[in-house]
DNA sequence: GCTAACGAATTAGCTTGGCTAAAGACTGGG
DNA sequence: CCCAGTCTTTAGCCAAGCTAATTCGTTAGC
């Protein structure tokens, strides 16, 4: 029973994970974009622990985004060893234009259920945050 | 709104897929042991289907398990193209641990619930169930 | 105010796991 | 018996995880 919910919710979000695509971003890249929309500029250490990955891993995705043009390094005023991430304009467009998507297909997936139901599932969405807290 | 359910969904099962058991298994390899419990033995060819991942990809992936030992490859009897793959005892007891291991992770997390909430999640789940749908 | 310790970012080198292209192995229809 | 199609495998590319070690800046102790 629980682990029935357990098992839905893994395969939901499989679901989702899998309905990837639009840029040749892979979803590491996209992550690291998306953290960056929702927090703001920060640091690589901040990215690194907020993206659960090794500094060394974010500095290699940072990297390639910066190569690609999708966010930008800058030295950090307060302290000499950071450095500060934030997006590009190129880099915000991409956010939004993912977010759109991905939203876009949840919203297909949401228009088969009844009234009812999501509601159901708009009284389970605080719940279901609050299990997903650090 | 629905982008923050979205985005809840994805992030809980993001936490859910760090609880594994001790081997040292990417989360390919893991997917590959779970679907061979829930599914029974496969073909490469449909495990790589319901995996979402090409058949060369989902071969590598098969090797490094035969080469642990967790799961062993048999000739088809009636296609001789085919190769049947299942998981050894090893592999078997791997996945229990697993689902040992999320088991009590989740359910350790939903102890932190009142019982207004559980009930909350529990009306949800056939409603999860049903965007899950393939 | 020097120096040693510490912290943040980076580099180097390894591994897993995606992909495409192409080769082998086998089947089945004509 | 061949030929076209199907399934698996090999080879080679790249992204992205890791640890260990390096560089450079900061901070603390003397």
């Amino acid at each position: 029973m629980d682990s029935e919910l357990r098992l839905t919710i893994a395969r939901l979000a499989r679901r989702m994970r899998q309905e990837r695509a639009e840029a040749d971003l892979g979803p590491s890249q996209l992550g690291v974009l998306i953290a960056l929309a929702v927090r703001g500029p920060q640091t690589l250490g901040e990215l690194s622990t907020h993206e659960r990955v090794t500094a060394p891993s974010m500095n290699r995705t940072v990297n390639l985004l910066e190569a690609s043009g999708l966010l930008a390094r800058a030295a950090s005023p307060f302290d000499g060893r950071k450095v500060i991430i934030d997006l590009t304009d190129a880099g915000h467009a991409l956010v939004d234009e993912t977010k759109r998507r991905r939203d876009a297909w949840f919203a297909e997936r949401l228009s088969s259920l009844s009234d009812h139901e999501r509601a159901v599932l708009d009284a389970a969405l605080p719940v279901l945050r609050k299990l997903a807290e650090e």
